[in-house]
DNA sequence: TTGTAGGCGTTATCAA
DNA sequence: TTGATAACGCCTACAA
């Protein structure tokens, strides 16, 4: 009698209904059974409130029907792109577990062994070179793994990118017919790929329009709120500040904006502004601003899509990359200077 | 020989180092055992590229280590919350599954039947009335259940929440002292209790100040971001329009500073404002934003040590509450008209 | 279409 | 301390 506050199992419901364990399974899996076997299973399961385990299922048939989501950090554009995909996966039955790592080595391979004990079916994860061992262990181990954002060279792996280079290179370019010539960029960390391709992208913007490069407005950054801070102070204590900045990311442009209010430095009137990575907030400031919009909405569904393909085992297996263009948000923090 | 394109198992790793299966068992849970034992299952785990798979240990022990988290959505607020939930419960060896439901009724109990399915151990997540059976079903299931930014009603479950009403009386208050006679809110959803609380705040200090509530100034918004933008336009097609206003939430202040910008109604000069939940950017602005912050570390804080407490069974059943103060930030936003 | 039984990889009990 | 073995709840041949 000490099965009444046990869950109830199939075996219960088979009891109840008074059919073979296996009928029971069927009937929850789909298949076709004689109407009085269902109706009878139905009313048992309807009965105990039996619900089905699915942790004995996995351990079963090796799949859990859950997906990682591995990160940075939960800011805004992992965010958005989060709740793309936990809707996206919901209807697809999935479910996501979510890890962050702060770019923390240890983190990170801590998160990937975690995903491969929980037998999690696959991975999507923001690239980082830390990475490299444990996605490749997943990969073998026959799980897909999928990057976004940023890219780990030379790994036979998917990718869903946004073109950086060339957002990169419209942005700069969009201040030069502005009248700006003399650009400055706020660099994220050139050791990962989005940082590096931003960069590539402004110098090939001014290379183009026949401007030389000045390492002095060239801000090195590391992606950090702080880095943005620094480049202001760096870039106003020059003979020569630029005009205009181009900076890699929201949470730099945060730092940069702090400090262009500290320093009274007007947005728009004595600096032009661009930010990778558009803001909710960047609309609504005084003046607006002006952003390159990464298409969160798109990037989600490219992964959600190739993923499940990958899980349903109908692609073939060479590795694909999908490059997904950016969309460039002119606002007043850019100044006509002609 | 096709047991080495199978995952190793407790088993491989047993016969590798010619011991018992249950002393692998006893060794991997951090029993003592004899040493040249210890040393031969330690070199074959090594050989092996041993794993050890969680689900199989989760069906024998009926725990999963993991935790759900369920919002509505991931916006700044709740991202925050997740972000330092992550790192905390990673920290006790947890892995944290995160849903959302856009306050869909459906999805609440979708994503809690995925819970129980899952024998996912506890969730903690952000009170929707829609989820009160659901939730009672998990307590009832032995399973703990925390509540945060909302409470349920009437339910004997653990709850760690902010003095929304306290928080937005001293608000009120400030705006009181800076000489603002007519101050008006737009209010979350009343069936929440956070929008609720944050309405009768409101009112108490209108009262202590002795002034008289006026429903025209009252504008009853769901949470949307098209809330504040419409309390905006009201309040500024009034007689007399209020000279300052509480708005119980970023997503609405965010429509609502949309519809300032649209309609030339100038931040602190034109209007006074104060916005529940201080967004990274609302210090950028010019002026800045003022607002009333929640404190996420700390709420973080009391959610994973409430819940890893329960887990862990050293609570007396006795439901919890905890109720935290917020911080009133005060910018720019607010004009100082004595 | 249905019943039976073996196995998925662990843990836990019981003797030894 | 160790070894053998029965669960945990489900799926899936296989036989009926």
């Amino acid at each position: 009698m000490k099965k009444t506050d046990r869950n109830p199992t199939i075996q219960d419901v088979a009891q109840v209904a008074d059919v073979a364990i296996g009928t029971v399974s069927r009937y929850l899996n789909g298949f076709s059974l004689r109407k009085s076997n269902r109706l009878r299973i139905e009313k048992a399961i309807e009965e105990l409130g039996y619900q089905s385990n699915s942790l004995a299922r996995s351990l079963k048939t090796d799949r859990t029907n859950a997906v990682a989501f591995v990160v940075p950090s939960f800011d805004e554009f992992n965010s958005r792109i989060l709740t793309s995909l936990v809707t996206r996966f919901r209807a697809a039955n999935y479910t996501v577990v979510t890890f962050h790592h702060e770019d923390n080595p240890n983190s990170i391979v801590e998160a990937l062994e975690a995903i491969a004990m929980r037998k999690i079916d696959g991975v999507i994860m923001s690239g980082a070179l830390e990475a490299r061992g444990a996605a490749q262990s997943l990969l073998d181990a026959g799980r897909p793994v999928i990057l976004y954002n940023n890219d780990i060279r030379g790994l036979e792996i998917d990718r869903v990118l946004v073109d950086n280079r060339d957002a990169a290179r419209r942005g700069v370019e969009h201040l030069f017919q502005a009248g700006h010539r003399r650009i400055g960029i706020v660099t994220g960390d050139v050791t990962t790929s989005s940082g590096a391709e931003r960069l590539e992208g402004y110098k090939r913007a001014l290379t183009e329009a026949g401007l030389a490069h000045d390492d002095q407005i060239i801000f090195p950054g590391r992606w950090r709120a702080i880095d943005g801070y620094a480049a202001l102070d760096t870039f106003m204590a020059l003979e020569e500040p630029p005009t205009a900045v181009l900076i890699s990311s929201c949470v730099m442009a945060e730092g940069f904006l702090e400090a262009m209010k500290m320093r009274g430095v007007q947005i728009g009137k004595d600096l032009s502004l661009i930010s990778f990575d558009d803001n909710t907030m960047f609309r609504l400031f005084s003046p607006g601003i002006a952003a390159i919009a990464q298409p969160t909405e798109q990037i989600a569904g490219y992964l959600t899509d190739l993923m499940l393909s990958r899980l349903a085992g109908g692609l073939p297996p060479a590795s694909r990359t999908f490059t997904i263009s950016c969309e460039l948000v002119v606002r007043e923090s850019i100044r006509n200077l002609t």
